[in-house]
DNA sequence: TAGATTGTTAATCGATTAACAATC
DNA sequence: TAGATTGTTAATCGATTAACAATC
């Protein structure tokens, strides 16, 4: 499966989602790409990547398609979660309601500093990071997202491997150098806006 | 300018800059590579677009390069921005320090609801969003981050296009379908845990 | 000088697009 | 049947890599 079409599977699961939602049942590569910004043979070749799913004459039907990428990312079961750092943007991560309705299950979050440890944010209580290794063992934790201050990103992030995790979302602004079995994505958003900028500067020339 | 070009040079400069801070003067395409994943032959491929900087034998000037970057970005002026929607994720993002940092300044913040329409946050108070193009236009800012519910997104961004806003950051769950003339950047938090998700199963695979 | 490293060419690899027969 | 649309081939385009002479 070439890396160009994964990275675009989450915007067509995205896109079907929204379409099912209005009651579409089937959406033709055409249309799917206008909604996209894509062309609709790039939409086609993609689906092409895993299987004919297509009905000539009809398109696609939007619940297969979603069932087959959600098997395809791997969201087609529950990932359980840890939120590590639960500062401003750790809290506003876990009321997130997004996670949850795609796959993902938010099952403990870690902190070290004495007022936000054992405090209670969207249900979900608050644990000191010393005890990150038990919990992720006891409930079996794959993925982390990790909303801890900069200059301790890579500190709390090799306690992440050492427990064990597979994944790492990383929001600090950081480059995470971590063992090859461990996954990592990254979102700076300064690096979102700095291509935001070059965009409209690019717009602005023409 | 190759756009797989410019999506590395933001990581070029977040990296370049942690080596200024921790006293580098000089830094090989080697190993800047490996610290970012690149081979030698693509960082210096990459700095070719736009110019010589290079020092045969020594490598490139941290400082040169950083303010080479920044100048084709467009981050080498401060951009005035608004935050639209101050909710969890609103609120959490004004205090976030990196944006100040690299050439963004968000000046105004917007909002509906009663009881955050005049409250503080991080020295800023909330306006109304029926005061934005006003104060858009009044304050010469050209860049939004949208952190509205997904429900609203795209009533909102018509409202930004309208206002005049030339860049918005997006972080609803939705496909903004704006004007040419607007560039978006899109943050799905939902999207790049499915990533993960896939970069796991993968490994697990092979 | 010897060692380190760049800039660039040519080769390879991967991704996108155009076109169209096959299908419903 | 006519119209809509897929799946796929071949052509094009763009990005990455290997190799190495030139430079400090």
């Amino acid at each position: 499966m070439p890396k160009a079409v994964v990275s675009r599977l989450s915007l067509y699961l995205r896109e079907l989602q929204a379409l099912v939602r209005d009651d579409n049942k089937t959406i033709s590569s055409t249309k799917l790409g206008r909604l996209l910004g894509l062309t609709d043979t790039q939409v086609r070749k993609d689906f092409a990547c895993f299987g004919q799913f297509g009905y000539p004459g009809i398109g696609y039907r939007c619940e297969e398609l979603i069932g087959e990428i959600r098997r395809i990312l791997g969201t087609d079961r529950i990932w359980p979660a840890a939120m590590v750092g639960c500062g401003n943007l750790g809290q506003a991560l876990l009321g997130y309601r997004g996670f949850q309705s795609q796959g993902f299950s938010v099952q403990a979050a870690f902190d070290i500093a004495p007022d936000i440890v054992g405090s209670n944010f969207c249900g979900l209580k608050v644990d000191h990071l010393d005890s990150l290794p038990a919990v992720v063992a006891e409930k079996g934790i794959q993925l982390a997202i990790l909303a801890v201050p900069a200059d301790a990103a890579i500190e709390v992030a090799s306690i992440l491997v050492k427990s064990g995790v597979s994944g790492v979302l990383n929001f600090a602004p950081v480059t995470l150098n971590l063992p090859k079995s461990v996954s990592v994505v990254g979102v700076d958003l300064a690096m979102e806006l700095e291509q935001l900028a070059f965009a409209v500067v690019k717009k602005g020339e023409k």
